[in-house]
DNA sequence: ATAAACTTTCAATAATTATTGAAAGTTTAA
DNA sequence: TTAAACTTTCAATAATTATTGAAAGTTTAT
């Protein structure tokens, strides 16, 4: 595999994985592409590369930015705009989890709380449905919780004794 | 809030959460109805109450017992089929995760592996290619080992004491 | 062996989501 | 102030994904 197959490889890949973390797939490429590249880019060369329009690419730019994962890159004497992603994959994780958290699962808490305190009538049905949204709400709390803490974490000796404890 | 409001609520928000655990609504929406039921529920019974056709809830049934969530029942005497939901939501939650892993993060896993994995032409972009792919394939293993690990440990004194100590 | 009761399959259709491209908008240089 | 260089917006269109419904398939009872 030379470095033009490798690099469509990974940006294919990486695209096709951004359901995962929640993002369409332009974004997710237009992201990997940023995020192997050894210099910020134009919206032509993203264009180019990726073979989308500048539509598309102006949107999704947008979006990337408006998630704190790419920023604009003034290049002095330049017209056009440049873009940059973060570089750090730890840093990357902890804007994803932030963000995720706060537009997914925050919300669904908020409603699981809320389903969950409904008055008990007493019957069996109601009983369950109470019992089992609590259940569903605790557990979203709490993994919601430890994600965030754990990617907030820089890799202090926590996050590595806790490595070594789990690998 | 009376319980059929919240039960419509409940079903409702669980279904649209679905794609963040990597399933298609009417799939969410059916394992919702069957985990606050109080007894397994026919075929009949869930398009009925979710309306949705017969096609539809036979595929999706399929699909949540291909993830290994929901299970047939066989009632006695009874010739339609019977469906119920892992009513824990731990375990759930832990084959939900192995899941996942198996279907999307290992994959990518591979691919990201076999990407940081070309020969170095001493190239300034093959060189970034390598890196950035390497740094993430490392942070994509060890947040799926971790996931799996954490998911995987029945609430013994480990998860217990790493709870209190992030919460 | 037949038929009733039930489930699965899958081509057709609908719903949703992503993408385009060109017009409108903005900024900068002269 | 004008025009060139560039970006954004958004209605139209394309691509993808979910859903239907009816025919085919299966199982069970008689």
């Amino acid at each position: 595999m030379n470095y033009e197959e490798a690099k469509i490889k990974f940006i294919s890949t990486w695209g096709s994985l951004g359901t995962l973390w929640g993002i369409n797939k332009a974004m997710a490429q237009i992201q990997a592409l940023l995020f192997i590249s050894t210099k910020p880019l134009s919206m032509e060369e993203i264009m180019e590369e990726l073979q989308i329009s500048r539509g598309n690419t102006s949107m999704n730019l947008r979006q990337l930015m408006d998630w704190g994962i790419v920023t604009k890159e003034l290049i002095p004497g330049e017209r056009k705009e440049y873009f940059t992603t973060e570089k750090d994959v730890q840093e990357l994780a902890r804007i994803v989890a932030k963000e995720r958290s706060r537009r997914e699962i925050q919300p669904v808490i908020k409603v699981l709380n809320e389903v969950s305190s409904i008055e008990d009538d007493g019957t069996e049905k109601t009983k369950e449905l109470i019992k089992q949204t609590k259940a569903l709400h605790d557990l979203t709390e709490t993994a919601d919780a430890m994600i965030n803490k754990l990617v907030n974490q820089q890799q202090n000796w926590i996050t590595k004794s806790l490595l070594k404890l789990f690998t």
